[in-house]
DNA sequence: GTGAATGCAAAAGGTTTGCACCCCC
DNA sequence: GGGGGTGCAAACCTTTTGCATTCAC
């Protein structure tokens, strides 16, 4: 049971650590293909799997039915433009303290939240007010 | 392309209207199959997916993978049960102004936010903390 | 050598869709 | 009667998984 180290898996977390964007399986899959021939996809979603379930990066589920990844575990939030469903961090304060407005009239225990924020991209935006 | 009334419509958005919990496609399906036998899930879905595009009801993607639906679109906020699944509505105050916060360091347009609390709901608290 | 990790392909959900038939206006 | 809605089943997509093989320790 105890972990082995891949080549594999350290590409992925690699690959992920290179990027600012927060790309899906699919396209890590594909850009990866490209420097290892034999790679496939089911080895990329296993590598996400374990590499989420230990921590060591976020699985964002933004609500566009893929899930996008995320080497940056520390707190931060992220916005999505629903014109061209790009995922973007958002440079901002902590909003924890909504757990507590959200935890004042419900009897049960809140350990975290997940907000994504939505709108037009600042890119989009230049598109759509561009004269 | 005039919308035309369904008896299905109807009783999928009752149906809806009528509980508090917030089922699944398929729960739902399976409810009102027993009252008319010759439901498809397809409709449930073609009728879901209408019904959210027009704005009377709300698909909630918890995360959990599977969709589920809401007769309330009334601003809210909801709970996930980790352990459970449920997904329970929380009374609480608004948190927009979180969208404030979000906006101060960006450049593009937030135009709403969708939040998720979650741990552990009261029943499955009360659970884990009986002697 | 042992067992974890991979590659491949099949399977598994959940959701969508094509098409012939039905029903509402 | 025309066109939207339904039922059925097939198709779709993303993600997971079984299995034989390969690789790390």
């Amino acid at each position: 049971m105890a972990l082995k180290r891949s080549r594999q898996r350290e590409m992925i977390k690699s690959f992920l650590m290179g990027r600012k964007d927060h790309p899906t399986a699919d396209v890590i899959y594909s850009n990866l293909k490209q420097q290892d021939p034999n790679l496939s996809l089911g080895t990329v979603y296993r590598n996400l799997t374990l590499l989420s379930d230990m921590g060591e990066i976020l699985r964002l589920r933004v609500g566009d039915g893929v899930d996008h990844f995320d080497a940056d575990t520390s707190e931060h939030y992220h916005f999505v433009c629903t014109e061209c469903g790009s995922v973007i961090d958002l440079d901002m304060d902590s909003i924890d303290s909504i757990m507590e407005t959200a935890g004042e009239r419900f009897d049960g225990r809140i350990r975290g939240h997940i907000t994504y924020f939505y709108g037009t991209c600042p890119a989009c935006t230049r598109v759509a007010t561009k004269s």
